[in-house]
DNA sequence: GTGCTTGCAAATCGTTTGCAATAGC
DNA sequence: GCTATTGCAAACGATTTGCAAGCAC
């Protein structure tokens, strides 16, 4: 599927900036800051703000085109997969590697009340740690 | 057990300022922030500032008496309840809850190391949606 | 031409830093 | 007295806001 549809199919007008940051995201599986996208994409679109990347990637996260991740108490990560996967943040490197969940976690996904009747619309599963490659 | 000695066994030197910040976070199972602490502790506290609060906080984590939670992207919270549980975070009153885990995803908490061989030091999950009193 | 999108500059605000004053052993 | 802790003020940096200009249908 096109990138451009894909933004249609969930409400967003699909512009020449929120085209690019999204194909940024589905071609980097990196976990960008939105300063990350901004730097990268500055090169190819000499007029691209700040402001316009913080707002699409708001209006991706809001409508659920992208996960905004939190495991970083420094900076909000973005990530264009959305299917079912925990995160784990490196205290050495920084970098954050996607996990693997086991069936038995991924369960819980189907669950949409907390025991406490609380109403799930996301869930986050992250660690932190040394990577392999750090170790 | 008595709040200074808990700290004595982190290797935390157990002041004024120290033993009222875990006091606080061992009354309150409210996860503040470290501005609501500070406010809350003020009044007790007069001469206590915000960099001790911040400093005293980072400490505790540090030496893992507190845990830091990161759900919310505006404000990092933090919790004196180390046990494994989760955490839901309502979109609408911004109130952090507890949530119980099922043994299943408890059971990870003993894997060291994800399948891909990064060691695990912490894991936090978060949920988020709506809460039972906002429902 | 109306409404949404973009982009600049300035503001905001949580957090950190530098450093001097203070407290505890 | 030496070392660690505290606290003030200033700095910092990620993100947001206000608003004017641009674009699309």
């Amino acid at each position: 599927m096109y990138v451009h549809e894909q933004l249609l199919m969930h409400g967003i007008k699909p512009s020449l900036q929120r085209i690019a940051i999204m194909n940024y995201l589905l071609e980097h599986h990196t976990h960008p800051t939105a300063e990350e996208i901004y730097i990268a994409l500055f090169s190819f679109i000499p007029t691209l703000s700040k402001t316009t990347v913080y707002n699409t990637l708001k209006l991706f996260a809001e409508q659920g085109v992208v996960n905004m991740l939190t495991i970083d108490e420094k900076n909000v990560c973005f990530d264009a997969d959305i299917s079912p996967h925990a995160h784990f943040l490196c205290k050495k490197c920084g970098k954050i590697h996607d996990v693997e969940i086991k069936e038995a976690v991924k369960e819980i996904g189907n669950f949409t009340h907390t025991a406490a009747g609380h109403e799930i619309t996301e869930m986050h599963y992250y660690y932190k740690g040394i990577c392999i490659n750090c170790l």
